[in-house]
DNA sequence: AAATCTAAACACG
DNA sequence: CGTGTTTAGATTT
């Protein structure tokens, strides 16, 4: 169902920005660009396509309606040109940022990292993990409350008050959860008479390379959440595609259950049933493995029958819930954005 | 390839 | 509704 062509060469990487409404991120709007991915019902793997090649096969097995040259799946040249203008706003604010970054007065000690995060460059910590270890060190007890971690983030890190002054702190406060929640060297202390706990720190209880098991989904593909990055300008494509005429692309094939591109091992699948799609008819390969969110799994074998009698119970009205199929299968996408970009 | 970040569903008192 | 657990897609390293 997906197909994604990346185009190799190194020279005709970038197509532009397309950041306005990351949807990914709506309230920590980015920077990115890069690879092209063209996402196709084609069901073959295929290398070496020309760059017209890949769009007529494109084309081709997409349904959409072209009246408007300016407007492709939703977005707008004319918002395309607004992107790009607020991206380099968005840049030039962060350089800005960057230069005159003089000390904040509120010091802490911080040991000496080894790599520059992004997060490192905006609040001085490497990650949340950083974060939450220092907070706790802090205390008498070694141990905190949620809120008191909360609490010590908004004293003592400059970048994350001002986003609670702003009404913004709805995400680095869900990030403190998930961080203590999934590592483990974060642990939990109960306390009587307390809805809450306290939060305590153990090193010693990271366990690394720690896999866990998961069942192969079942869903159908037609059901399953597409890529979340942004669509671009059909005129933009057209521009790329006279740009690099004649171009080689290298087309990887990805398997329709599993939408993390980057995260798929080739190993032998074991699971060569595997299902028709039967709204395309077509079939599929699946990856043993995947991963994501730095947890990583391995796919239990699907039995065929029962992943059969899966797909023949399959419900295909469409959902209510965010998670509403795309039948389309027509997102051209964009990923992964470089430091340039294209006019158009 | 692995780690991290952002977002959000969901459970529970 | 605040606290916790999880899943997942995107991004960074
Ligand atoms: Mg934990």
């Amino acid at each position: 169902m997906c197909k994604t062509f990346a185009i190799k060469d190194d020279d005709i990487t970038l197509l532009g920005y397309v950041n306005k409404n990351v949807k990914n991120t709506p309230n920590t709007p980015r920077i990115r660009a890069n690879t092209i991915s063209f996402h196709s019902d084609a069901s073959k793997s295929d290398t070496s396509k020309s760059v017209e090649e890949t769009y007529s096969d494109l084309m081709n097995n997409l349904n959409y309606n072209m009246e408007d040259p300016d407007d492709f799946f939703g977005i707008k040249l004319s918002d395309s040109m607004d992107i790009i203008e607020e991206n380099q706003e968005i840049q030039e604010d962060q350089e800005k940022s960057n230069n005159s970054n003089d000390k904040p007065e509120d010091e802490i000690t911080i040991e000496e990292p080894k790599k520059k995060t992004d997060l490192q460059k905006i609040c001085g910590f490497q990650s949340y993990q950083h974060i939450i270890e220092k907070a706790i060190y802090c205390s008498e007890e070694k141990m905190l409350t949620l809120n008191q971690i909360y609490n010590w983030v908004e004293e003592n890190v400059p970048y994350f008050r001002d986003l609670s002054k702003n009404n913004k702190s709805k995400c680095w406060k869900n990030a403190i959860r998930h961080n203590l929640s999934l590592h483990k060297q974060f642990y939990k202390v109960l306390r009587e008479g307390h809805r809450s706990c306290l939060w305590a720190v153990d090193k010693s209880r990271i366990i690394k390379g720690e896999k866990t098991k998961k069942a192969a989904p079942i869903l159908p593909p037609s059901f399953r959440q597409r890529s979340q990055t942004d669509p671009i300008s059909l005129k933009a494509v057209k521009n790329f595609i006279s740009e690099n005429s004649g171009k080689k692309t290298e087309a990887k094939f990805y398997d329709p259950l599993i939408s993390q591109i980057n995260s798929i091992s080739s190993g032998n699948s074991s699971v060569e049933i595997l299902p028709q799609d039967p709204i395309t008819n077509k079939s599929y390969s699946s990856p043993s493995s995947t991963s994501s969110s730095g947890l990583s799994w391995n796919y239990e074998q699907v039995n065929k029958d029962a992943y059969v009698s899966n797909i023949q119970s399959w419900n295909y009205e469409y959902p209510q819930n965010d998670y509403t199929p795309n039948y389309e299968s027509r997102f051209l996408s964009i990923t992964r954005m470089p430091s340039q970009h294209l006019d158009f």
